[in-house]
This record gives C-alpha cells, structure tokens and sequence, in this order.
RNA sequence: GGAGAGAUGGCAGAGUGGUCGAUUGCGGCGGUCUUGAAAACCGUUGUACCGAGAGGUACCGGGGGUUCGAAUCCCUCUCUCUCCGCCA
C-alpha cells in the first residue's frame, strides 16, 4: 500500500511511474486526492465540535458536583444539536475514509527506477548467466521420466491421495528433498538468517498484511471452517512477524530464514508448462526475509541475489538472473531479479527463485516501523524476501542435467546430506 | 465437544459514570552521586490523524447502544486463558 500523503504530495509521480507497471492510475489517484481533501475537511468540523461537546461536558459535570442542577440542565439544551452534527461528521468521515482505503489498496507499488519497461516475460533483462550448459544425448529423459525410472517421485499416487500437483516423493526423492531443504537452511543460517519454523495456516489480517489479500485471494486454499489461509509461501507468517511493531534502527536488519510447504490453487494456468515438477499445488521453499533501513535496503537486495546466486553455483546448474519488467513485476514489488535454472533436457529455462525489495509497500500494511535514535517519530521499515531457494524445479533440473547411462549424480555439496552421491 | 474466566500503555497490574490518555511497579531514556559501575535519589517515557503554529481529536480487543459525559453500564462479535473430554 503506497503512503497516502505521498499521493495527496505527488499525485503526477504516482502515475507516471505506474505507467511502467502498464498501470493507469489517473482515475484511482484523482478520486484519491480529491477525498483526501474532504477527508481533512470533515476532520477539523468533526474536531471542532467534538472539542466544544467535551468542553460543555466538563462544565455540566463541575456544575453538578456543585449542585447546580438547573444550570446544569440549562447546559444540555445546548448539546442536542452538536451531538447530531457529530454523529453525521463521523458517519460521512469513515465512509470517506472506507472509500480511500479502497482505493488505496487497487494501487500496486512504485517501480525502482532501474526497472525495464515492457508487457510480459520476454522483455525481462538478463543481468547474469552462470554455469556450464550440459551437452544432452538426444537420448536424455525429462525429468519426470526419470522420476518414473528411478522411483522418485510417484505423480499418479499423489493424483490417487489428493489430486493433480501434490506429488508423493519416495526412496531416494524424499531423501533429495530433505537434503536440499537442510542445505539451503544451513547456507542461510551461515549466512546470519535466524531460522524459524511458521505456521502453515494463516489469518485474514497475515494475508492483508503482505498484500495477498484482498486481490489474490483466489490464489489461496481457503480452510472456511475457521477461515484460514494455506500459505503460498513462507514469507507470508514470517513477514507478518513483524506486523505491528517499532524497532530500534540499531536492531536493523532482522533477517529471518523459514522452510515450509507452499500451496497454490494455480487457477487458471492448467494445460502449460505444468508437465512434472513445473508447476505444482504444493512445493517445498526455503525463504529468506529481511527487515531493513531504508537507507539499506537496495544493497541489502544485491547481497541476498549474491546468496541466491551462491547457492546455484554449488549445486552446479547452469543458471541465469533477470531484472523483471514493469509488466512482469508482481503487484507489491519495486525490484525484482528472478534466478532461472537451465533444465537440460526439456530444454527450459525455469524459475527457482524470486527476490524482491517490497520498499515501504508491505510495511506501510503491516504497520512495521523503526525509530532512528534520538528520533521520536517512528517511520516505516523496508522489506524484502527472496526464495532461497524453491525445491521442486531445483529438482528437475538436477535430475535432467545431470543424467548418465549409470545414474544420476548428485552434486558435492549435497553428498553430505543425501548419504549417496548417485541415483 | 462441555464448563468457566478474561482482554487496559514495552511488560506486570490498578481503575466500576465526570479534571482518566489513564494510579503504581518493572523495564527504557536523561540527570545527581561515583575513578568507573551498581545501589539510591530526581526527572522523563504510547500511537495515529488534523493544524503553519498555538493547539485540537481519536484510541483501554472489534462493532453498536444508553448518557450532557463511558476504560467503567447494556448488546453483539472476535480472540486468549483455565478445567474436563478426546488426541499427536
């Protein structure tokens, strides 16, 4: 949610940038600007008479303790109307005030300066490759072929148990995954993440406050009895851990990492790229979350991209980053780089990671701010998060990549967690 | 699932209709004292909005009501805790 007084102060900002989002905001921020005004209005009426209600209230109270009665009753004669005034100011202020807030929240975030313009996928920047690219047999197996053959992952048993995209994992698959999901935490606590392990479920104020909610709210399965999210990620519970909260500027930046189950309705993007591990209703994800300065957080940004990109170089894929494009940005984002794997034998370059900079968007929802030292004014904090990374494509393209007619061979730096180095 | 209790400032915990935005303690910050620290003592210490400022308004879980006036009374919702039952 952008800063409303920053609208109200750049009305002509907001809206030339958002351009590079593909966004027309021109009729959202003049409806805002223009309540805005009639917002403060009715504020200093509604004070001004609350101010004389209280006044007379204390003089009626002092004139009963002195046992003044008919004064006193004189006195209330005179309230009626102002109470009426009042009640009309507040009904007309919070009506304003609903509709602001509607409004506010249709307005995705700013676009970092350095964002690309463009409508979608093929207008994304490429800032870095990395990694050899394999040399296939043309006999080489997609991934989930080699899921089949080997007895890794069991698709049709999942689409037995639950359906379509929850896949079962068996034998040496679940042992992959596990080892990944160790390795990517241990790197991160390495690396000065705390690790915490959130709930899978989530309320409606969690969803708002990382701005799931309202405008994504098809994306999450929804447990209605008790009205509760699944988490599509594990950013959601671990940012929300510092909603409504002042921290010390020293304390800057808290740096949370989290592994959890992430679920998706993917509604309406059956039928592409969905063969496999590619897209699925729940995955595996270790996340990364950072709390920070304002000041800090665009450096902040690079060092987890430089920990994204570590973590794909010792696993030895073949990778590459990409600065998003305004047309590609997710809604709450200003600066996205996304990390894309090669997978060698579908041929695919696919998504493994996503790191963003959020700026003061999902602060200003959660209400998370710091306070300078010696300051009195707390002010609100920047967030980020990134994956770091998500399994199941991971996967993929280690199984595709690295494929041989004796097996699959599992990268050093794993060894010590799988207890096997060939598939 | 059954029964009961409760929700007040960073925390603890008063307050049952009127100078209560809220006693007090702890914590935090500033100071005195000290070579330094501790102790002791003194002071200070919520957030948001409106306003150039002076200042004003709102907030005691959420919403509504009674009243000139509500943290305090009434209604309603949500959440938390305790005990019993069930259970990893």
């Amino acid at each position: 949610m952008l800063n409303l007084k920053f609208i109200q102060d750049n009305p002509d900002v907001v809206i030339e940038k958002l351009k590079k989002k593909n966004f027309d905001a021109t009729a959202i921020v003049e409806s805002i600007t223009e309540l805005y005004r009639k917002k403060n209005n009715l504020q200093t009426q509604a004070d001004q008479a609350k101010a004389e209600m209280n006044k007379i209230s204390k003089e009626i109270g002092i004139l009963f303790r002195g046992g003044k009665r008919a004064e006193a009753d004189a006195a209330k004669t005179r309230t009626s109307e102002l109470k009426e005034n009042i009640k009309q100011y507040d009904q007309q202020f919070s009506e304003i005030e609903g509709k602001v807030n509607e409004l506010l929240v249709l307005l995705p975030n700013l676009p970092h300066e350095s964002v690309p313009a463009g409508k979608g996928a093929d207008d994304n920047e490429v800032v870095k490759s990395g990694g050899e690219m394999p040399q296939m047999e043309a006999t080489a197996l997609p991934h989930w072929e080699l899921a089949a053959k080997y007895n890794l992952i069991d698709f049709e048993l999942g689409v037995k148990l639950t359906g379509a995209g929850f896949p079962v994992y068996r034998g040496k698959g679940a042992r992959l995954q596990r080892a990944l999901i160790n390795f990517f935490l241990a790197e991160a606590t390495k690396a000065g993440y705390e690790e915490v392990q959130p709930p899978l479920m989530v309320n409606e104020a969690s969803g708002f406050g990382t701005g799931q909610l309202p405008d994504k709210e098809g994306q999450m399965y929804h447990v209605g009895i008790d009205n509760l999210y699944l988490i599509p990620t594990a950013e959601v519970p671990v940012t929300n851990i510092y909603r409504d909260v002042i921290l010390e500027a020293k304390d800057l930046p808290y740096k949370n990492t989290a592994y959890s189950a992430c679920f998706r309705r993917e509604a309406g993007s059956y039928g592409k790229d969905v063969r496999g591990l590619n897209r699925l209703h729940q995955f595996d994800k270790v996340e990364i979350v950072q709390v920070a300065h304002p000041d800090k957080s665009y450096e902040i940004l690079e060092q987890m991209v430089a920990h994204v990109e570590g973590l794909v170089q010792k696993l030895e894929l073949p990778y590459r980053i990409l600065r998003l494009c305004g047309g590609d940005m997710s809604f709450t984002s200003a600066l996205t780089y996304d990390f894309e794997v090669y997978s060698a034998a579908q041929g695919k370059w696919l998504e493994v990671s996503s790191v963003s900079n959020f700026e003061a968007f999902q602060a200003n929802r959660l209400k998370l701010r710091f306070r300078e030292d010696g300051s009195k004014k707390p002010q609100i904090a920047h967030t980020l998060n990134g994956s770091a990374l998500a399994l199941p494509r991971i996967v993929a393209a280690l199984l595709e990549n690295n494929q041989a007619s004796e097996g699959i061979r599992i990268p050093k730096v794993l060894v010590p967690y799988t207890g096997f180095e060939m598939i």
